[in-house]
DNA sequence: CCACAGGACGGCT
DNA sequence: AGCCGTCCTGTG
């Protein structure tokens, strides 16, 4: 059967979509619902649909084939390569963390199939300003209805789908009309924030110079941004993989299985910086997965 | 009806 | 610098 390659991939195209080869260290409920996404939803035959960029696609995982429907094979090299993480060698970075002790073997031993997604920075932004004080069903519904109601409409197998709406779009409605997406108090730090990008009020270039530190000082400008919103914002879009998002669940799960004690955020953050060093947002994630999943430190 | 779950922010020390 | 009340919404 024909295929083409690109960077080590075997790529099938098919009628409407396109067959990955070989896809290691892969499960998508693992990705799809450790924290990281909002858009995603399961499917009865465990495909995920959701939206990315201006696509409505469904994803389905069968043995190592990564099946994407209403893709091509330029929608894989623009797009589903780097969203997907695939230039990532994730078996050594399972091994490297595994080596540390048994919690992060058991927490990688639970979330084996987790990667990192490169989603789109303006998306993460506002999703994770709104995860702020927040839980994850509200976060999804919000991030839709203000997709269906500011973003652009898109079809996909005769449904509509809606993108997430652009800078300009939300920095243009009042917050008046954006309190109807349910996002509560934050909306008005969604227009602010909106606001600012739009008028270039802060260098977001400098994000891709910076160090983890930097970066981080550079996002908390914007309003609704603190400590864990940056460091969200950061992984999730792929820009730092050093940062260790903390939020209640991985304290819970540090303070249980590393300290043993209560530990303030700052001692968290620097104990996640030595310890794990270049792969403390890998660490993180699987993490957070495993204690949230298992209600770690709840008890 | 009330208690609770979630981070940012601003005022206080 | 650290502590704490407040912000909004849905669920038990």
């Amino acid at each position: 059967m024909e295929y083409k390659e690109y960077k080590g991939y075997r790529i099938f195209e098919k009628e409407n979509g396109i067959i990955i080869e070989n896809v290691k260290d892969f499960n998508l409920v693992h990705t799809f619902e450790c924290g990281q996404c909002f858009r995603w939803t399961r499917e009865s035959n465990g495909s995920f649909t959701g939206v990315v960029r201006d696509k409505a696609v469904n994803v389905l995982l069968e043995g190592e084939n990564l099946i994407i429907e209403n893709a091509t094979f330029n929608d894989f090299i623009d797009l589903w390569y780097d969203y997907f993480d695939l230039g990532r060698d994730y078996s050594e970075i399972k091994r490297v963390l595994s080596r540390k002790d048994e919690i992060m073997r058991k927490a990688i031993d639970f979330g084996y199939g987790i990667r990192i997604l490169r989603q789109d920075f303006w998306e993460t932004l506002i999703s994770f300003i709104i995860s702020a004080n927040n839980r994850i069903p509200m976060i999804k519904k919000t991030v839709e209805q203000m997709s269906r109601k500011f973003g652009k409409e898109i079809e996909f197998n005769g449904k509509t789908y809606y993108t997430f709406p652009s800078v300009e779009k939300l920095a243009e409605e009042c917050i008046e009309s954006l309190q109807v997406c349910g996002g509560g108090f934050r909306c008005k730090y969604i227009s602010e924030t909106a606001k600012m990008v739009r008028n270039g009020e802060i260098d977001l270039s400098l994000l891709y110079v910076l160090d983890r530190n930097g970066a981080r000082k550079t996002l908390e400008k914007l309003p609704g941004v603190g400590p864990k919103v940056a460091d969200c914002t950061l992984l999730y879009s792929g820009i730092k993989y050093d940062v260790f998002p903390t939020d209640v669940w991985v304290k819970r799960v540090m303070e249980e299985l590393y300290f043993h004690r209560t530990a303030s955020l700052t001692e968290i953050q620097k104990f996640a910086s030595d310890y794990f060093s270049e792969l403390a947002g890998f660490a993180q994630q699987y993490l957070f997965y495993y204690a949230r999943e298992n209600r770690i430190g709840t008890n």
